[in-house]
DNA sequence: TAGGCTTTTGTTTTT
DNA sequence: CAAAAGCCTA
């Protein structure tokens, strides 16, 4: 591939030594750590390669994608691209019993979750003790500890050198303090090439992730420093990007056809929705896109399973029939898989007595609102996972529990369910339990995923379970392995189709098109109670969500919500 | 004291 | 409009 770069990447190219590149998204900040990566690569010896970190396995995908473009097959051997959890789990797990001679093991999300709502005192102070005194790693200890190992250890911190001379740090705008540390420690004997987007930090709500790390980073290296601004490669035209920046700056919007504005009323704003992602489609299509992306962004969770809920129902708009949309729900992966150990259990069902049966996933219950509660707490969600423990002891005592949703799980286990060995067949069987209590739509809501696309692995080991015993004995044990081992191994799947998520979780990714729904509630972008005009860090969100797209967006917001930008002189007065 | 009814409130979390 | 908090009754 012929890349022309522009004379500051042409210097930051030539420039020996610890380089600082900043730029907005799509500037050509990755390219141009891809062909320094190239340069380096010439030089080194066997075994050595060069180290890019990056926050999540979408941006490692995406990584990997722009090195198929610029690097050689042999050339990409020679480039690790890791996320920082990967890479530190593996320092950890083949040098951690330096730290402590025990041998080291993973504490996964999902039971850290449960734990943590189970521990009384501060999680994050048992969280390192687990880790220093047990060898037992959650994965926010991972670069804290791997931190922790190099500093300790000359001799392994020169080894990990040795073998990556180079180290390209990506979004360094939001890096923690622990993977901050890290970076520190690689940098006394690797050079290190840095990436950041300061108008990217999105996240620098958490304590741990500092608005000024850009400035420690200045002031503890010296870099030399490139800043590729605001040119954009990555839509045909620079637009969109000049649309988010001036979203973000709080001025005049460009007009552009890239990007629209959809106004509605509260009696058709779902049906504005169905039809802005429906049109979406049509549109990308007729650009001669094959399979287009859309990602659908909302501000919170719970406003995108609203979403969800929007599309999934028929609609008319403008005299047009409107049918559900098919599409693809990126939750609370820890939520998901809470609920999905409700179902394992009831598949359980047939193998023990009814009582234990059931007192069993009146517990899964309980979990899943520990989850939930461990997350975001609040006194309901610990009442009610408190109310379903009690449920379950008192169906094993055999006393009736007293909630009518626990009662509706008890009377249907005592009914029995058949299963018949179709392993999505009887997911769906064991799953319609949990519609016999309106109490229990919200686990319902989370419980329906789509199980059988995304992790293939469940179904066929379920139905390998059947094929071999007849029935599902240990589908907990199945669910809650498959959905583990998926978060840290896999890659991430290119986006195809309709995807819904989150503004915060879009980050990093890139889809064809993007359509970002307005809430009037929870989903609202501008609410003064919560921050003071003129909004910046929602306008950073916004500008991020914008520049996901590569041709086209959609802005869907209710009439009633203050205009994007606000008129010269009328700051502080947004309603 | 737990469960259910009524009133108030409203975001974001990579692995 | 949902979910959380607060209040009230068996």
């Amino acid at each position: 591939m012929n890349i022309i770069l522009s004379d500051v990447g042409l210097s930051a190219l030539e420039a020996d030594g610890t380089v600082l590149v900043t730029g907005g998204p799509g500037s050509g900040k990755t390219t141009l750590a891809l062909l320094k990566a190239q340069r380096q690569i010439a030089a080194l010896e066997g075994g050595q390669e060069v180290l890019f970190l990056s926050f999540s396995r979408a941006a490692v995908r995406q990584v990997l994608l722009r090195c198929k473009d610029i690097l050689t097959a042999k050339e990409r051997k020679q480039i690790a691209v890791r996320t920082y959890h990967a890479f530190c789990m593996d320092i950890l797990r083949s040098h951690g019993r330096l730290l402590n001679g025990r041998h080291p093991t993973i504490l996964f999300p999902g039971p850290e979750r449960l734990a943590k709502a189970k521990h009384e005192g501060d999680w994050a102070i048992e969280v390192q003790r687990l880790a220093v005194e047990d060898g037992r790693y959650a994965f926010s200890t991972f670069a804290d500890r791997a931190a922790d190992l190099l500093a300790r250890s000359s001799s392994l911190r020169e080894l990990i050198s040795e073998m990556y001379p180079i180290v390209i740090v990506d979004e360094f705008q939001d890096t923690d303090d622990a993977q901050w540390a890290l970076v520190q420690q690689l940098a006394l004997n690797s050079t290190l090439v840095t990436l950041a987007d300061p108008d990217q930090r999105i996240f620098d709500y958490q304590a741990d992730i500092d608005p000024r790390r850009l400035d420690q980073y200045r002031a503890t290296f010296t870099p030399k420093e490139f800043d590729f601004g605001g040119a954009n490669h990555r839509s045909p035209n620079a637009s969109i990007l000049s649309f988010a920046d001036a979203v973000m700056a709080n001025e005049t919007l460009p007009t552009t056809s890239d990007v629209k504005q959809l106004s509605t009323y509260p009696r058709n704003h779902e049906a504005s929705v169905h039809a802005a992602v429906t049109w979406m489609l049509s549109q990308l299509r007729k650009a001669g896109i094959e399979h287009p992306s859309v990602a659908v962004l909302g501000r919170s969770n719970g406003y995108v399973s609203d979403i969800s809920l929007m599309l999934g129902k028929e609609h008319t708009y403008n005299q047009h029939l409107l049918k559900p949309l098919e599409h693809h729900v990126v939750r609370d992966a820890e939520l998901t898989a809470a609920a999905a150990q409700v179902v394992a259990s009831i598949l359980e069902w047939p193998l023990h007595d009814v009582t234990s049966a059931a007192a069993t996933t009146l517990d899964c219950i309980a979990d899943f609102y520990d989850m939930k509660n461990a997350e975001h707490p609040s006194n309901s969600a610990q009442n009610i996972a408190a109310s379903y423990r009690a449920a379950a002891s008192n169906v094993r005592a055999g006393k009736e529990p007293r909630s009518g949703a626990a009662k509706a799980v008890k009377r249907a286990c005592e009914a029995g369910l058949a299963f018949r060995g179709d392993a999505i067949a009887d997911w769906l069987t064991a799953r319609a339990v949990l519609e016999s209590s309106d109490k229990l739509a919200e686990l319902l809501t989370a419980a329906r995923f789509r199980l059988f696309r995304a992790t293939d692995e469940i179904g066929g080991r379920l139905a390998a379970q059947w094929a071999e015993t007849g029935t599902y004995q240990g589908a907990r044990i199945i669910v809650q392995r498959a959905l583990n081992l998926g978060k840290l191994l896999a890659t991430e799947t290119e986006p195809r189709g309709v995807v819904l998520m989150t503004l915060h979780k879009s980050k990093g990714k890139e889809f064809d098109g993007v359509v970002i729904v307005e809430g009037q509630y929870a989903g609202a972008f501008f609410n003064e109670k919560r921050e003071r005009p003129p909004f910046a860090a929602t306008r950073r969100l916004l500008r991020v969500g914008i520049t996901r797209a590569r041709h086209q967006v959609v802005l869907v917001r209710p009439s009633t919500a203050p205009p994007l930008t606000l008129p010269p002189g009328t700051e502080g007065s947004a309603a």
